[in-house]
DNA sequence: TACTACGGACTTTTT
DNA sequence: GTCCGTAGTA
């Protein structure tokens, strides 16, 4: 690979703000012409460059705003770019209508050529639930065992050969035979057919479907490669198929096109990502300039060369070297402890203690493999009253009753909409069961008709019993009046006014349950989020889309997410718990996928590392429950990649030290009945074990901590105003009887969850 | 029709 | 352990 020479730079066309970039960023804005492949590390300012290009091609007229392709993975990194751009030119860039996400931008298009591909411009963009949904119809239908057979995993083949760009019509035999003894490619075109008719598509076909446009139709085609004089695509090492012929096709003739990636932060692969893509961009763009970003304006040099050292171990690299001119730091930790529990205990200590030494828990990430490692440490740190804030997980739109709620607003934009329907035709309750819903789909099946049009026509019919049509007829005459609504008030206002018409408003109060409330306080949320909007076809579009929540809350906490939702973002002080041989690299890496897949939880470890720019602090539990059954486990193979140089082993015994003890001096080895129990973990005496064992496990701390107890609650006074006996309310264990008092810390018995430990800050009495 | 009890499957990661 | 779907009962 060669590196072009740095142009010379013209002081005209070089205003002020390039100053703050080092000599290849520079290299990145102003080379604006031709294909440009820049190779941007963790931390090295790869987004200051892309933004300075974006405002330096507006800036010198290259190009106006509306004349710029600027893609993003995700709606974070959207938002982030608009608002730097936003700062280097001012309110020029609200005028850039394309910069945003492959999907929303798929999405706009679409809406525009929306005929060509038979659908109406107000298709509804289907989720996952509605996907599977519809697919569990469809086998049915189709007498297949859905046993056998499942939605999950027809859904998952679709989803597949979508990112690869693959139609129904594409597939060959061996892809058709993956499904269902050679169902599959039937069962792909029914479910196209049935999205048609339902004026809907999934996220995938907001990209396959604009692709076949382009493919079909030259006109349209060649108007957006004018349209688009530079292209410009973040975290290319990310781009699937799909993205990657769309790019292609529309870089085709002008061939300015600038795409950034880090071939050692590719984790997307699981959804159809090919890091072959940024690997061959030089085939594909022959005498493309190649910049490489190797300075690193985050971490310490002893977290870099963690996690340089680490990704080392990986086989396919482009192969970068990243520096620093910051000098010091400590290195890297790595803690051993017994249980998950005293994992989370650990950590919620050591956080409590940075916050006493005056560091901002707005700082401070736990970064973790898999959702359901959150689970431990938000139990902790309700316990000790440590703020908190999860990211991901179960999104604020995919709770139950905001589905019910936009349910209700997608059959008022869309009647075709069945599955929105479906969803809501006995929500809240209203007598019309399996029953009822079983003759309205014949009935529509028969005429061809949407469900809810069928449904209208079996009101007027003899096909049920007096009580369900009076209830249809009644349903059917309030989704009239509220399109009409729709035409004369705000989305927000539709909304409070379905909520209550509907009953379901009404049948939330009657619940009285701590959940209930906390449903009613979410729809609230919702029509103030639907506030912004002026029509309903908007604030749908940008739910499907733009499915995160990022309501800001004034209060510091700590954020607990994924390792992949933290891409992109930075910490003082990274926590970074589960590295188990079965946690992290996950089972199923280690199951499936063989070496390929390891590699990829290796980068995945190396973007962890490289979030923190102060501090890393990595932990491995001995054991820990999964589906409810304690494992024992052993230190990721990660933890022995790392140089030892930059990192320090200490280890804590709370808790369950006594047995451990009496493990080690029994056998020597207290994992000997790891190789046993789980032959297929066959590094149960591996390098990372080898290193935790070498320093530590063996020198137990003289006076054994009290376990469960914080360091913070210890010095609090007791309330006064709840006593034994009392019945209180929490907010995330709803309401209980207070058994015991200690403290500040009380003993509560409660209804839904079962006896806990919690302080007494967090209940007041019921 | 709606509620409860029971058994089975399941855990990456996200637009 | 938890969620989900199915089967059986009021």
């Amino acid at each position: 690979m060669t590196d072009t020479p740095l142009p010379a730079t013209d002081p005209v066309e070089a205003p002020a703000w390039l100053d703050g970039l080092n000599a290849p960023q520079k290299q990145a804005v102003l080379t604006t012409e031709g294909p440009v492949l820049m190779l941007a590390g963790a931390g090295t300012g790869k987004t200051a460059a892309l933004t300075t290009r974006l405002a330096y091609l507006i800036r010198t007229r290259r190009a106006w705003p509306s004349e710029i392709l600027c893609v993003t993975f995700t709606n974070k990194a959207a938002r982030e770019m608009r608002h730097r751009v936003g700062q280097l030119i001012g309110d020029a860039v609200e005028g850039m209508p394309w910069l945003g996400t492959f999907h929303s931008i798929g999405a706009k298009m679409l809406r525009r050529h929306a005929e060509l591909v038979g659908l109406q411009s107000n298709y509804t963009i289907i989720d996952t639930d509605d996907q599977l949904r519809l697919l569990k119809q469809l086998i049915g239908e189709n007498d297949l065992d859905e046993k056998r057979w499942p939605a999950r995993q027809l859904a998952g083949l679709i989803d597949r050969w979508k990112n690869r760009g693959l139609n129904p019509e594409d597939l060959d035999a061996v892809e058709n035979e993956a499904y269902a003894n050679g169902k599959g490619q039937k069962m792909y075109a029914l479910y196209q057919a049935r999205l048609k008719a339902l004026n809907a598509c999934d996220f995938g076909d907001l990209l396959l479907h604009m692709l076949n446009v382009f493919r079909r139709e030259r006109d349209i085609l060649e108007s957006y490669q004018q349209r688009f004089k530079y292209v410009m695509v973040d975290e290319y090492q990310d781009t699937n198929a799909v993205q990657y012929l769309w790019l292609r096709l529309l870089a085709q003739t002008r061939k300015n096109i600038c795409v950034v990636g880090d071939d050692d932060q590719s984790i997307y692969s699981w959804r159809g990502a090919e890091v072959a893509n940024i690997l061959r961009f030089e085939k594909d763009f022959p005498g493309a300039a190649v910049i490489r970003l190797e300075q690193n304006y985050r971490s310490t040099p002893q977290i870099l060369a963690a996690a340089s050292g680490l990704i080392e171990a990986n086989s396919s690299r482009l192969g970068k070297t990243l520096w620093t001119e910051r000098g010091g730091g400590e290195k890297v930790r790595v803690i051993g402890v017994w249980d998950a529990p005293e994992e989370a205990r650990r950590l919620g200590e050591e956080i409590e203690r940075l916050e006493r030494e005056g560091a901002p828990l707005e700082g401070m990430a736990i970064l973790v493999r898999a959702q359901y490692q959150t689970r431990e440490f938000e139990d902790r740190f309700i316990q000790i009253g440590l703020n908190y804030r999860i990211v991901g997980g179960f999104r604020f739109y995919e709770r139950a009753e905001i589905r019910d709620a936009l349910a209700y607003l997608r059959v008022i934009a869309q009647p075709a909409d069945d599955l929105a329907f479906e969803r809501i035709h006995n929500q809240p309750k209203r007598g019309l069961g399996a029953k009822a819903l079983e003759k309205m789909h014949q009935h529509a099946r028969r005429q061809n008709i949407p469900l809810a049009a069928a449904a209208l026509e079996i009101a007027d019919s003899d096909e049920l019993p007096a009580r369900a049509r009076g209830t249809i007829a009644g349903l059917m005459s309030l989704f009239l009046s509220w399109r009409e609504l729709a035409q004369q008030v705000t989305p927000a206002e539709l909304l409070r006014r379905v909520l209550e018409e509907s009953g379901y408003d009404a049948m939330l109060k009657a619940e009285r349950t701590s959940e209930s409330a906390g449903r009613q306080d979410n729809l609230v949320e919702l029509a103030r989020a639907m506030e912004e909007y002026e029509t309903l076809g908007d604030f749908l579009e940008h739910v499907s889309l733009v499915m995160d929540n990022d309501a800001a809350d004034e209060t510091e906490k700590v954020t607990i997410m994924t390792i992949h939702a933290a891409k992109g973002l930075e910490f003082d002080q990274v926590f970074l718990p589960g590295w188990e041989e079965g946690v992290f690299p996950s089972q199923r890496a280690l199951d499936e996928g063989g070496l390929a897949s390891l590699e990829e939880e290796r980068r995945l470890a190396y973007v962890a590392i490289t979030r923190a720019r102060r501090r890393c602090t990595i932990l491995h539990a001995a054991n820990r429950r999964i589906y409810g059954q304690w494992t024992s486990s052993i230190p990721s193979r990660f933890i022995a990649e790392l140089p030892a140089d930059h990192i320090v082993q200490e280890t804590t015994l709370t808790g369950g030290a006594s047995l451990w003890r009496a493990n080690w001096s029994e056998q020597d080895d207290p994992f000997a009945h790891v190789s046993e129990a789980r032959p297929d973990r066959s590094q149960a005496r591996g390098p990372g074990w080898q290193r935790a064992l070498s320093t530590g496990y063996d020198r137990l701390p003289k006076r054994l901590p009290e376990p469960g107890r914080s360091a913070a609650s210890f010095a609090a006074k007791p309330r006064t105003d709840i006593a034994i006996g009392a019945r209180v309310f929490h907010d995330k264990f709803g309401y209980g009887e207070v058994v015991d008092q200690e403290g500040n810390k009380l003993e509560i018995e409660f209804e839904a969850s079962g006896r806990k430990r919690v302080i007494d800050s967090f209940v007041k009495p019921a």
